[in-house]
DNA sequence: AATATTATTTAGACAAATCTAAATAAATAA
DNA sequence: TTATTTATTTAGATTTGTCTAAATAATATT
């Protein structure tokens, strides 16, 4: 199965916006993808000829078995390339995002495995979210939880869920990357702010969309 | 100047084919890019239009300053790719072009100049082709001829010129890579064949289709 | 110089990926 | 339940890159 750029990226977002089983509605890929939902239409149609995904029309997209594996390969190969270029090339976390979106194109196995090793076969990228294997299989993650919704005092961060520049700017900002340990200071009701101290430095008050897009578990 | 892929892959053709100051045909050109003669017309129009090579119809094709400064930011990523993959990724040297072929066109400066510092800024490549630097300039070749021109004795490889997987893979075979030692045994001028000795194995004879294939200067 | 051959270009077609505008289906509100 | 709004699809167009077949130009041969 032979797929072009634009193909891998649509399959790639289906899995991105199914999580679990769910349906991925014309309307959310095409946000996703920053194309209209006329274009998603026809290639939810070519996808469907080549058996990658379930699609009736109106009823909304689901990956095939063919599709997941396909997806899963996509993903590896973009989040080794992030931890290439964090890890060797010293690229700060809100640079690669992009540039993997390119590189996850290059389908070679012998590569992709290569580079793997090279790398230490690491199993969560530079924003902690985990690396299928060769097989496809992923290291179940720990258990995490928002930020916003931890309620033990000391946490250490695990993941970030949304990998904009602007939050993964916002982070740096404060010193926040994966493994910095935070402590809870206050709830704040009225808006859900959160107020918390990185290591040592003076507290800091972070809003209710940070910490819900901040993963922690307990220290 | 925002170039697609085919437009860069044109580009590069032109380039490999120019030598120097010699015009470039529209035959040679889709005999290099394996395509046909008639959209070789059609892309040279559009690179005209884009100021990138000089074209007049029946003429021919040749760079202009712009377009030769694109090749060569083109030409660099591919062989740093090259060498990335070989010192590495542990490839062989006749496994990388077609990988670099793909990652030639990931079009970031920074990129490229983070992987040429983090493979210690290599000026040749594994096929022994100078990497044009950041700014397009090349490290001039150290003198060397062709293995069937040479009058030396004892030689050092630098090069090979055709770099098809076949001959590669045929040098791999005889033990043959850059910085292997040479020494001439016998020239037979029925078929222009060659005797070498490499290291200390038992002689060998090559053709002379080889022998013009293998760059080496004296030792 | 006329003819034959080769190289190149043009004309017209096609596939992939996208778009806009209009039509239609599904979901929601009155 | 009917009307309105929202979501999705269809129809038709566009761009890019390619192709084949035919026309034309350049070159080589007789
Ligand atoms: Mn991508
Ligand atoms: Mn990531
Ligand atoms: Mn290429
Ligand atoms: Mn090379």
């Amino acid at each position: 199965m032979n797929l072009s750029i634009a193909e891998e990226n649509h399959i790639k977002s289906i899995y991105k916006l199914q999580e679990g089983d769910s349906v991925v509605t014309t309307n959310a890929l095409a946000y996703e993808l920053d194309t209209k939902p006329a274009s998603v239409t026809d290639m939810a149609k070519k996808l469907k000829e080549k058996k990658l995904i379930e699609y009736e029309k109106y009823k909304g997209i689901t990956l095939s078995p063919e599709g997941r594996k396909a997806a899963l390969q996509i993903v590896r190969r973009h989040r080794l390339w992030e931890c290439f270029l964090v890890d060797k090339l010293a690229f700060s976390w809100e640079e690669v995002h992009e540039l993997a979106e390119e590189l996850e194109h290059v389908r070679s196995e012998k590569l992709t495995n290569r580079l793997s090793e090279f790398l230490g076969n690491p199993v969560i990228d530079p924003h902690g979210d985990p690396i299928p294997d060769a097989h496809g299989k992923m290291a179940k993650p720990r258990p995490q939880t928002s930020l916003d919704q931890a309620n033990a005092r000391r946490l250490v961060v695990t993941a970030v869920t949304d990998q904009s520049t602007a939050l993964l700017a916002f982070l740096n900002a404060k010193g926040i990357k994966l493994g910095t340990q935070l402590e809870i200071m206050a709830h704040y009701e009225y808006d859900n702010s959160i107020e918390i101290k990185v290591k040592q430095q003076p507290a800091i008050t972070i809003s209710e969309q940070v910490a819900k897009n901040i993963m922690v578990r307990p220290v």
